[in-house]
DNA sequence: TTCTACGATTAGACGCGTCTAACCGTCAAA
DNA sequence: TTTGACGGTTAGACGCGTCTAATCGTAGAA
């Protein structure tokens, strides 16, 4: 029954968990804090949401305040993430939209994302391992090695973009639309120029071109060395 | 701005002027009992709703209970119904989903669409005329001319199947189901046999095959006669 | 050790969208 | 003319998801 797609969860339940996925992945640990800064609410809010989802099985809420997902939220954060991803290749790569626009068009398209119409439209897009940003969809093997952050990348070595964080998707469209205008997409190859850590900037040549990018930002790109 | 993209229509806004829309098409008149019906609410629910809706603009209800749409109200329903059906045109012709899921994916998928999702989509379908049902998209010209209700189709006579109401559409998933497997699709040609008023059915020869179709379900059947 | 600042929770409110129970009004049948 | 029956509304309730204001607790700074 398509009813049940999403087991009776509500839209608020589906979007508390997938941004607990996102934030365990980027940032390890997971605090009321940062999801009313990722959610865009208060932290009351969030407290009482929290206590709601842990009362219907979601997720746990440490003494520590510490989130975790139950295996039932896993299950639901998993199949969200997917049809985000799947979304964000299909309105990139079908219907041509640029990156930024896509991450948020999918936000509002995959609370509606059937089981059924993500697995079909996960073998209409060929089976992709990793939306457009290189953020891996679940259930597929990584398309690459072990990454680093270009802030940590030695000058002079030659790598290949994989990744861009799912924090700059989310914080910063902007950001990601300059990125994307300067060409620093997913699989380009770029060297990094020496530079003195104080000028908090680093030089990226890509595409021809060199580019300062601030260390922050640096931080949200990943890399494969050697590539 | 994209959260603008319906207007700051809430979900329910959006459930119901799209509700409206089409219990206008297919039956002239639209009153807070059939409303209820469709939306599968009681009828209070449905007073206060449609007080907040009259209250924001969406929709205005008359003393005799008639409901209609502002312009407003109006632009919205037709942003809604349009992605619905080039949703189910999508889920159908691109993604292979059978008729009735493809109406129940849409559903949920519709409110979610913006104005440049839609865009893209219809353009990349090939800016179709109708839903795979044969119901219009707004903003396009019907690909067909006069049509009569199948019931009404004298004994025979040639016809091309044309529209499927959206009330089977909406009532009755199984039927969809049963017409899809019995091969009675938009676009088929047909011919009815002679029967009784009185026996309630009427035998219509579809694809080679006789079928007894109740006069209720053949009243939901729109043909184009002679084509 | 004491104070402070900050993250989190509690308390209390509100609008939405839904419900059930009770009341109203009108139209048709007795 | 009276009486149902039926469609609709009002009244009152509830859970969700959000808010602000106030309180709590703890970890660093003084």
């Amino acid at each position: 029954m398509s009813a049940m797609a999403h087991s009776d969860s509500s839209e608020t339940a589906r979007h508390y968990v997938e941004t607990v996925f996102y934030i365990r992945f980027e940032e390890g640990v997971v605090r009321p804090g940062r999801l009313a800064d990722w959610l865009g609410v208060r932290a009351p809010t969030v407290t009482v949401t929290l206590q709601r989802l842990a009362r219907d099985g979601w997720l746990t809420v440490a003494a520590d305040h510490t989130v975790a997902l139950t295996p039932r939220g896993e299950k639901l954060a998993a199949r969200v993430v997917r049809a985000h991803r799947l979304l964000e290749r299909w309105l990139t790569d079908v219907l041509g939209l640029d990156w930024a626009s896509a991450d948020e068009e999918a936000q509002r398209l995959a609370p509606g994302v059937s089981e059924v119409v993500a697995d079909r439209l996960d073998e209409s897009l060929g089976r992709p391992q990793t939306c457009p940003h290189g953020n891996l969809i679940p259930g597929r093997q990584p398309p690459y090695g072990k990454l680093v952050a270009l802030a940590d990348l030695a000058p002079a070595t030659v790598a290949r973009v994989r990744r861009i964080s799912e924090v700059a998707e989310h914080d910063a469209p902007e950001l990601l639309r300059q990125l994307d205008a300067m060409g620093l997409r997913t699989g380009v190859t770029i060297t990094v120029a020496p530079a003195h850590p104080s000028l908090r900037a680093i030089p990226v040549e890509v595409g021809g071109g060199v580019r300062p990018i601030g260390t922050d930002v640096a931080r949200l790109i990943w890399v494969e060395p050697g590539a």
